[in-house]
DNA sequence: GCGGGTCGAGAAAACGCTTTCTCACGAACT
DNA sequence: AGTTCGTGAGAAAGCGTTTTCTCGACCCGC
């Protein structure tokens, strides 16, 4: 005979029944309070044990005020930066104790803020990944959000940090490898239009531009998936470009598979290169080069900024900013002397 | 001036006394209950909506006895295959007003069992994916995890569904296709050895030896991921096969790429097939002969047969059996009539 | 005109825990 | 020996909701 209350589960109370003690010395005994008598406490361990007492976390997060829970809000789980980013967050709040509810906006930005905020509201923070978000918008619901990290964004309202990459400076040192290999004629295969990550892409093509007058970059409309790639080989070769700058690695494979259905050589006849070097990367046919970021240990630091505001360090917390490494591999190569289009 | 009580935050209380009214009346008028007179009911939601009030889930979530969320354990967050059943559960969930909680294991199975316990605490609910916790150990945490939903695995509880894809029956398929195309030497690549579904894949591959048994096939030691793939080239060379099937599309790729680097050409010195048919297994080069699992959709099932549980709908609740398609792309191809070790 | 029934809203209990408050008891000090 | 202090455990007050219980008021019919 163990059960009792209404839901049947075991609580405090049949603890303290079965020891013989009242409910505070359950919970005093739970949370290694030393102020019990020795006896009474193995009394009490016992009684829990014997009955598999395990505390409700409903109850202990309305008393604590506190959920050991964090949100996450990404725009699409089917991304692989946004899988990894998770991944990073995950493993590293778990090693604190903390756990990870996801909120999927599914593409949805019209829903964002009310999500990130039911979100935020069940749990002791909110990472925030909202690519297509307005500004205006951002700045509106940021205070009522906080403890929150925002992920390639940023936000004028203080203590928000901030974890960006700067893809400006990767899709530069993409393009000047692409013509330190003689290219002259570029393409950029543009990501989804209103992305902030696409924005601050053109904001490095166009630096790129201004110190390279000579070279050539045609802007493409795209996307951010394979098919976005795959669909584009026609715009690519039309181009007349040989050096193609993909939005991300996911564009740049459905680029390469459709270059190889068509019969066009990488790199032979044209470079191709990717953004983000997920580990698929590696295994492409030829390998992807590509602007590595390390996604999964940003997710992992937006747990450490996240920690610092729960535990209020958060007097000096800057965000950071994060540099993407070049990785050559095969799917990049020098130019040909002369290429007209291979097309047709 | 808002503000109120310790944590800052506006509660019920708050929009109470800016109405006029009690406690239990904004409750009623915020749950729809119209047993409210519509002149108060307005009065409050006016108050409501000036003070901005959004009820705490906590709070809600003790008096209701649920929290809207369910959670999900998952053996390792970086693999293709749990990323989409946890997207297909968050998704189909979200449709009906549930979050997801993750609990990634992280591989290491011994905690499996706590981290299970503890996430199912805190949820309605729970999606249990644990390939390698043992069958003794499954049976006992069971029954104090329900409402419970398994996946690739069953146990003897009642009231407890399973949803499995038939990975024998699979395995079974490419390799009739290998045959099919004249191999007669083939060559399983195994996955972690005490994983519930490699088990599943060699009673398919016995059930298939059974059938051919002019037909050859070597076991080769493995894993889940690219690496063991990569790693494995120079067994899979040795052995002399000419049609090998890797454990999963991941695996399938790190070997295609070590193939690739070795110079042998897929399809026609060796076949190589893969397993999941997960989105990259179409931008392989050679693209990646799979069997397909509708693994996403197996995901959404979960939440169905989870809802149906929490309904209470549960009477008749079989799980199901997911049978994969052949999916034939270009990485197999006719065996050679005659071929001898390519390698050394 | 008055009792029974209905309706609507406030008071209070419940959910399961933590923590402050309170008090009884024993030890130590004068 | 009497007073004070410290210690340890129970009582009770939260935490923020929902929901039952209760009761006043109002409407209707007799």
């Amino acid at each position: 005979m163990v059960r009792k209350s209404a839901t049947g589960r075991i609580g405090i109370a049949d603890v303290a029944v079965k020891a013989g003690v009242s409910h505070a010395t359950v919970s005093r005994v739970m949370n290694g309070n030393f102020t019990v008598d020795p006896d009474i406490a193995a009394r009490v361990r016992a009684a829990a044990a014997e009955l598999k007492y395990q505390p409700n976390p409903v109850g202990r997060s309305l008393a604590l005020g506190k959920t050991d829970t964090i949100g996450i809000v990404v725009p699409d789980l089917a991304n692989p930066t946004f899988q990894a980013i998770l991944r990073g967050l995950s493993r590293a709040a778990a090693q604190d104790g903390y756990r990870i509810l996801i909120a999927d906006t599914f593409e949805v930005s019209s829903e964002e803020a009310i999500l990130a905020g039911e979100a935020r509201r069940r749990c002791d923070g909110l990472v925030l990944c909202a690519p297509r978000m307005s500004d205006a918008e951002l700045e509106e619901i940021a205070p009522s959000l906080h403890p929150l990290v925002l992920i390639n964004r940023t936000t004028a309202t203080a203590g928000v940090p901030s974890l960006v990459v700067d893809y400006g400076q990767g899709v530069q040192d993409l393009a000047e490898h692409l013509v330190g290999l003689g290219h002259t004629r570029l393409a950029f295969l543009a990501g989804p239009a209103r992305s902030a990550s696409n924005g601050l892409r053109l904001q490095g093509l166009a630096a790129f531009k201004a110190a390279h007058p000579q070279v050539e970059v045609r802007m493409l409309e795209g996307g951010s998936d394979f098919d976005t790639g795959h669909r584009a080989v026609d715009a690519v070769l039309d181009s007349g470009a040989t050096g193609i700058l993909a939005f991300n690695d996911l564009v740049a494979m459905g680029l390469l598979s459709g270059l190889h259905e068509r019969g066009v050589k990488v790199p032979e006849d044209i470079s191709v290169t990717g953004f983000d070097d997920i580990p698929f990367a590696r295994y492409t046919t030829p390998t992807l080069t590509t602007a590595a970021v390390p996604i999964t240990e940003l997710g992992q630091q937006a747990w450490h900024q996240m920690r610092a505001l729960i535990r209020k360090e958060s007097s000096d917390v800057p965000g950071s900013r994060y540099q993407p490494r070049l990785e050559v591999r095969g799917s990049t190569g020098p130019a040909r002397a002369a290429r007209s289009a291979v097309h047709g």
